[in-house]
RNA sequence: GUCCCCAUCGUCUAGCCCGGUUAGGACACUACCCUUUCACGGUAAGAACCGGGGUUCGAAUCCCCGUGGGGACGCCA
């Protein structure tokens, strides 16, 4: 059996979007499970709609995602070029093909695919028109998701335009034959093209390639499939978000296939051992970022200590955290590894950290009422100040060793300290444990905000 | 309108192919536990086989019809 050849067509007309992640997802999966060779093809036969912007925003992406392309842009192949702008002699020569065979004619400038059969003219209620009709035997796609589902191909369409431009459905087969594409894993709604596309392998003489039709996402709210407008759509807003891309890949994986069982959250090499592509289902899915997000806090609560500090640091970068990147790089490591357990995504992070790189942080008006309405916060305070001085700074074991002896002293326990502790330093009742909290900030820093605090009563 | 695909908790899904399960898991939601806050974690609860026929001793599972959802019907890809 010759190796397997897939290859990720996708056009540069826009953002590079969750669906079309997928779409990539399932074919580099399928390459790498069976050992083949995953293409990266771009169909930018659309001159008016393609940018250069969009075609760097998909090598990016797929590159963020960790799905490296064995030929292609970029890094080559002897199938090239991979750019459907730069085979027009490719395409000259098929037509050549076609039509020494007696398989088009041209009409209105347009050359167009001749299907064989009798030809019949009807009216058409959807495009309100008379159309010529051929009559034809239904074509037959043998697909290894859906099984085997039959279409009536029965009128002929344009393969080149008046402008002389070929048309998606001859460049994208003819490419396919001539890169030997071996299995076409495509979105469903490709599904009605594909007799188009059937016929055209045959009117070529060529092998038909295996079809894998995949269910489609669903938008989060309200009806239809996902489209580049919806909210949580593209890519890119990802990346931005500092979610982590072995995250999102491993969601998309669970759109639309799973391993059997109850495994989700599985490391690539797993899912790569695992994924075929009669498992996956037939159903279209629903996009949910909940569930992305729970997939993301997971990943981000395993991430080596080394690494989180740099996609922290990164991701404070993005935001423009000017306070944060200019504080000494231990205590900024400190800061994130003590917030590393407890945020559920970077996103928190400028937030959640505002209050260690500044003394201009704000207070929680809510959680300041709450907490001077309980016990004696004032006294407390008067209390911690004054013992401040002699706490042992050097562990948090230490740090809640002197609390509760202070605390012991009053007859009290550490819940009397610790919200009003909390909000000196914070301004808020959320964050890392209030010990980590004075180790971090140091016992200089920690007595300023309580005496500020104190000053402000 | 025509054609094609699909149908299990609110959502993602296991089970279906090869009929016999207390129909399992995860997210979300609720309660409790853990706890120095907030999270994490743990436990528990609620929550589904779209409807109708048929085949069968027996149907989520096989067949048909309805309904619902999705897609396609471009000189876009």
């Amino acid at each position: 059996m010759s190796r397997v050849r897939v290859r990720f067509a996708p056009s540069p007309t826009g953002f590079f979007h969750i669906g079309s992640a997928r779409t990539a997802l399932f074919n580099w999966l399928y390459a790498r499970h069976t050992g083949g060779v995953f293409v990266l093809r771009i169909e930018d036969t659309d001159k008016e709609r393609n940018s250069e912007e969009y075609l760097n925003l998909i090598y990016d992406s797929l590159t963020w995602l960790g799905m490296g392309w064995d030929e292609g842009p970029k890094v080559g192949g002897n199938y090239g070029p991979y750019r459907q702008s730069e085979r027009a002699a490719i395409y000259t020569q098929y037509l050549e093909k076609l039509k020494a065979a007696g398989r088009t004619y041209e009409k209105d400038g347009a050359i167009y695919f001749k299907l064989e059969g009798e030809r019949y003219e009807v009216y058409d209620e959807h495009r309100k028109k008379t159309v010529t009709k051929v009559k034809v035997a239904p074509t037959v796609i043998e697909d290894q998701i859906r099984g085997r589902v039959e279409r009536m191909e029965d009128e002929d369409f344009v393969i080149v335009r008046s402008d002389g431009n070929p048309v998606f459905h001859f460049v994208n087969v003819v490419d396919d034959i001539a890169m030997e594409i071996t299995h076409v894993i495509r979105g469903e709604d490709h599904l009605s093209n594909a007799s188009k596309h059937v016929e055209l392998f045959k009117a070529f003489g060529a092998p038909v390639p295996a079809y894998a039709h995949i269910p489609l996402i669903l938008k989060q709210n309200g009806p239809g499939k996902m489209s580049k407008r919806d909210q949580g759509a593209l890519i890119e807003e990802y990346q931005r978000r500092g979610y982590l891309p072995e995250a999102l890949v491993n969601f998309l994986c669970l759109l639309g296939w799973n391993p059997g069982g109850d495994r989700e959250k599985m490391p690539i090499e797993d899912v790569i051992r695992l994924f075929d592509l009669p498992q996956v289902n037939q159903s279209n899915a629903r996009f949910d970022d909940k569930k992305l997000a729970h997939m993301n806090m997971a990943y981000l609560l395993e991430v080596p200590a080394d690494r989180f500090v740099a996609i922290a640091r990164a991701h404070l970068e993005r935001q423009g955290a000017s306070a944060a990147l200019a504080a000494d790089p231990a205590y900024f490591r400190e800061v994130m590894l003590l917030s590393q357990p407890k945020i559920k995504g970077l996103e928190e992070l400028p937030a959640y950290t505002a209050y260690f790189f500044s003394e201009d942080y704000p207070v929680d008006a809510k959680v300041r009422d709450k907490v001077m309405a309980k016990g004696e916060p004032a006294a407390r305070l008067r209390e911690l100040v004054a013992a401040l001085p002699t706490f042992d700074f050097s562990s948090d074991t230490a740090i809640e060793e002197a609390i509760k002896a202070l605390a012991a002293k009053q007859g009290l326990g550490f819940g009397d300290y610790q919200p009003i502790a909390r909000l000196a330093v914070s301004g808020t009742n959320v964050g890392p444990s209030i010990t980590g909290l004075f180790r971090v900030l140091g016992r200089e820093r920690v007595l300023a905000r309580l005496q500020r605090c104190l000053g402000a009563l």
